[in-house]
RNA sequence: GAGUCGUUAGCUCAGUCGGUAGAGCAGUUGCCUUUUAAGCAACGGGCCGUGGGUUCAAGUCCCACACGGCUCACCA
């Protein structure tokens, strides 16, 4: 079959000139090869039975192996030729010589392999000159044409846009880039870990929802044509989490994406990652300590410390973390005490003016307690720390402090200047719940994020919830503090970009 | 959304005062039978992000736009 190569040939010289080569093959892109060894693998078997051979031995061990993996150095020198090859596993070299393959298939390879190419080669294991372990090649395929050039080999990808777009660039050139995901995937195995060894439940919750919920942030909206019904991607899946609880499971989570309609930084993408579980019979003081046995935990089992650094600053996660009242946090860093204004928007605004606070306008008081919050405590937070009490008015889920009618137990964690988690004592009052509501609604002109009324939540509480603690956790962000990513896009495979031209 | 910096060969980067577009890696050809960022020699490879403008002449100066980074804003 013929077949029209101009768009290939669009992409420069080098594509032109491998796909040229494809000729020398009888296909490019065999339906398999035999691989039996890992680069790993290979290296150890040489290893462990060198550790057992005969010191005064005159011979060497001989072991036959087969390995694949994408051609990643070649070094030809005349009629021998040196090649690393990498795998899942690591590095492997292996060694040709024109002698043992004869002319033709030496030629063959020299002619017809490039960089970035997967190959299979099959022989014996040596050590060079050098000590380095390598493969004697006897016989060799190939095992998938790249008619495009990898990255510079010593360089890597360094492009940061390149690197987000073509992320499988980034992840074939840069070693330490799949290191970064391969430790994302086991922190996000270990929380898992973690809380199935406490008894929680994983669960699934809807991703489309009629009424967003759970949090204060702006949605995505779309559209179900069947039933011509506008949907919500979730913000979170808070309120299905505790239907749950009503429905008599006691501990459940799901690790999913949210999805908020809002900025992008190197703290934010649209879709993220978060960990949410519930615990009936607990409060938000147990979700402190699930909170910081489970992250010290990970910390632990990954990094073999509870202390790790970040963006240059030491953070310790070792428990107990401390604890911090919201509004002994603020009189602190402000010399405000938020309840000589309790209540009153205009009131504390004038004071804030009067101190020249660089904050701004809310349209609410509790509003303006988060903004002081955001602006003069968060920032100078480094090791983790749980901020506690918040204004009921900002948390119309969460369960009145009985010692302190006017703030709601809850608390937020913040560790290097960011949040990383938000937990209550979850709000199981029908009556007050409704009333919480639609208190949210009275602001809801003024405030894009105000929480929408969610009757069918109401009526679930109704059938009685038991008292529930309820914790919410961002992973992505979790990741970037453990594996020193400053940047939320370097932990997201594909962070979100805008689309080129 | 605002400010700011960036966009040059497949990749990593130079490019002076506005005067014929450069290097290393990668590629092609030749030499080279234990190299390892192999080495030596020769050669090929460019929409200088896009579109305007100034100028005899623009990668370089001016304007607009696109995309990206950072800071701020938005936001948890």
């Amino acid at each position: 079959m013929e077949q029209d190569l101009t768009y290939f040939y669009e992409f420069g010289e080098q594509v032109e000139q491998r796909i040229s080569k494809l000729a020398q093959f009888e296909t490019a892109y065999p339906p398999r090869v035999k691989r039996q060894h890992t680069s790993t693998q290979a290296i150890k078997l040489l290893e462990m039975a060198e550790a057992t051979w005969p010191t005064d031995s005159a011979d060497k061990p001989h072991i036959d192996v087969a390995v694949a993996g994408r051609l990643v150095g070649i070094r030809v020198m005349g009629k021998t030729a040196f090649a690393h090859i990498e795998d899942g596993s690591g590095r492997l070299q292996i060694y040709l010589r024109q002698n043992d393959l004869g002319d033709e298939a030496y030629h063959h390879f020299k002619k017809g392999f490039d960089l970035g190419d997967f190959i299979a080669a099959q022989g014996y294991l040596f050590r060079t000159k050098m000590g380095e372990i390598s493969v004697h090649v006897t016989d060799f395929q190939l095992a998938t044409k790249a008619i495009h050039p990898p990255p510079e080999k010593w360089h890597g990808l360094k492009d940061l846009e390149t690197r987000y777009r073509q992320r499988y660039l980034d992840l074939s050139s840069n070693a330490e880039v799949r290191a970064v995901f391969a430790k994302r995937s086991k922190i996000v195995t270990l929380m898992r870990r973690y809380l199935d060894g406490q008894g929680f439940l994983e669960v699934e919750t809807p991703t489309l929802q009629p009424i967003y919920g759970g949090a204060m942030a702006r949605p995505f909206v779309t559209h179900h044509n069947a039933l011509d019904m506008r949907l919500y991607l979730r913000i979170s899946d808070e309120l299905y989490l505790k239907r749950l609880i009503v429905g008599g499971f006691e501990k459940v989570y799901e690790i999913c994406k949210d999805f908020r309609n809002e900025g992008i930084s190197t703290k934010h993408n649209p879709e993220f990652t978060m960990m949410e579980c519930y615990w009936a019979y607990a409060d938000y003081q147990d979700m402190m300590t699930l909170t910081e046995q489970m992250i010290a935990g990970i910390a632990q089992e990954i990094l073999g410390a509870t202390q790790v650094m970040f963006n240059g600053q030491l953070l310790d996660f070792t428990p107990p973390w401390r604890r911090l009242n919201l509004v002994e946090a603020i009189r602190e860093k402000t010399e405000i005490d938020i309840f000589e204004t309790y209540g009153d928007v205009d009131a504390l605004w004038a004071e804030c003016q009067k101190l020249k606070l660089k904050v701004a306008p809310q349209p609410s008081w509790g509003k303006l307690v988060t903004e002081i919050l955001g602006e003069y405590v968060e920032p100078g937070i480094t090791h983790p720390t749980f901020i506690y009490n918040y204004p009921i008015e900002v948390s119309p889920l969460s369960k009145q402090n009985p010692a302190d009618p006017r703030m709601v137990e809850r608390f937020e964690v913040f560790v290097a200047g960011m949040e990383i988690g938000n937990a209550y004592s979850e709000l199981n009052d029908p009556i007050t719940q409704r009333a919480r509501f639609l208190q949210q609604q009275t602001t809801a002109d003024k405030d894009a994020e105000a929480h929408a009324m969610d009757e069918d939540y109401v009526f679930a509480l109704m059938q009685g919830m038991p008292p529930t603690g309820g914790l919410g956790i961002g992973v992505d962000r979790v990741v970037m503090l453990l594996t020193d990513q400053p940047s939320i896009r370097d932990v997201i495979l594909f962070p979100h970009m805008r689309p080129r031209e």
